[in-house]
DNA sequence: TGGTTATATTAACCCAGGTTACTATTGGAT
DNA sequence: ATCCAATAGTAACCTGGGTTAATATAACCA
């Protein structure tokens, strides 16, 4: 039977979601969840960009990064500053708290993740982590494309346009900023 | 820098959220979404099920799978009807309608995975399925023990909630029900 | 029997995502 | 200079999760 590929899916969604979930309860009465986080943490390393540049790093849609920033910004976490130049633009700019609170999600992160992962060799960590690259990316040509429809003849070879840009980008979180 | 075991979270987050994207997107016009029909899979096997018990099958928690349920019953694939000896229960049961588009979302879920898995080996796809499954079992002790009840008696020798139990009752889908 | 406890379900609130549509603004083309 | 298209952001709707609390019913025990 060829039900391994669904397994697959179900599999991911499942560590997924308890993942988040778990993540979520550590790091409750912090105050911040863990897509919040993420969020800081870009803005932490890249002060000052716009909404659209952050969802890009997100790799989120705008709409949803956005109620992401009202969060943070209803926290204290974030402002939003207007640009001189673009009146369309408001830049974002992390807090003072943001810093502190950040280190602190940071560790329940680590310790979270010490613990999910345990009992996994570091060959096998490592494969995983590849493995899950390489579906993200294929993912990545699918919806990035795809619009409205499946015209357009972008991708003539296989690996169509996502491939190794992605992660560089958005993958490198956690590195502190200096 | 030990920050890996972020990436890996961040990794599998991101492929959980662009496959559910994705499939989503695949099925949409057929009216139903993949946790939908993952919800749907289970009653096509187990008609009669009460909802604690899908809830459990499907491992969240009750409280999002009865909304699950609504919005099935509102689409006519599900119908509850309440239990005879204890008035508390409501069983659910498939329609008629859920049959066929059962096997259509099947048929569009395998499309979809076998395009976002393709240019992985038969091993790398394996090993991946394995860690996916030792981190999920190892959530599963982390959250599954602190709530509510570990009781229900079905699993009587040691092996607790986490490992293989897990797979064979929730992974298993897909294998039509005769 | 009556009272307490446990379970099944639902309701009401939260956050995380997506899609679509709308407004304001910018910028380019004519 | 003007008009039109593209962009930035937001709002309003949807599904999918979780948590907590309330209600109805069972079950158990004194």
């Amino acid at each position: 039977m060829d039900d391994d590929d669904i397994l697959f899916a179900i599999l991911v969604s499942d560590v997924a979601r308890m993942l988040r979930t778990e993540l979520d309860r550590r790091a409750r009465g912090q105050g911040l969840t863990r897509s919040q986080w993420l969020a800081l943490s870009r803005l932490a390393r890249f002060p000052g960009v716009s909404l659209s540049e952050l969802a890009e790093m997100l790799e989120m849609e705008k709409a949803p990064a956005g109620r992401l920033i009202d969060r943070l910004e209803e926290g204290g976490w974030v402002t939003r500053e207007p640009d001189e130049k673009d009146r369309r633009i408001k830049r974002l700019y992390p807090t003072g708290e943001a810093q502190t609170i950040y280190k602190k999600m940071r560790r329940i992160t680590r310790e979270t993740m010490d613990d999910a992962l345990a009992g996994l060799s570091g060959s096998q960590h490592d494969q995983a982590c590849e493995v899950l690259s390489t579906v993200k990316d294929r993912l990545l040509g699918m919806t990035g494309n795809g619009s409205a429809n499946g015209l357009d003849g972008a991708h003539p070879n296989g690996r169509a346009n996502g491939s190794a840009a992605s992660q560089s980008q958005s993958l490198r979180i956690g590195t502190q900023p200096a």
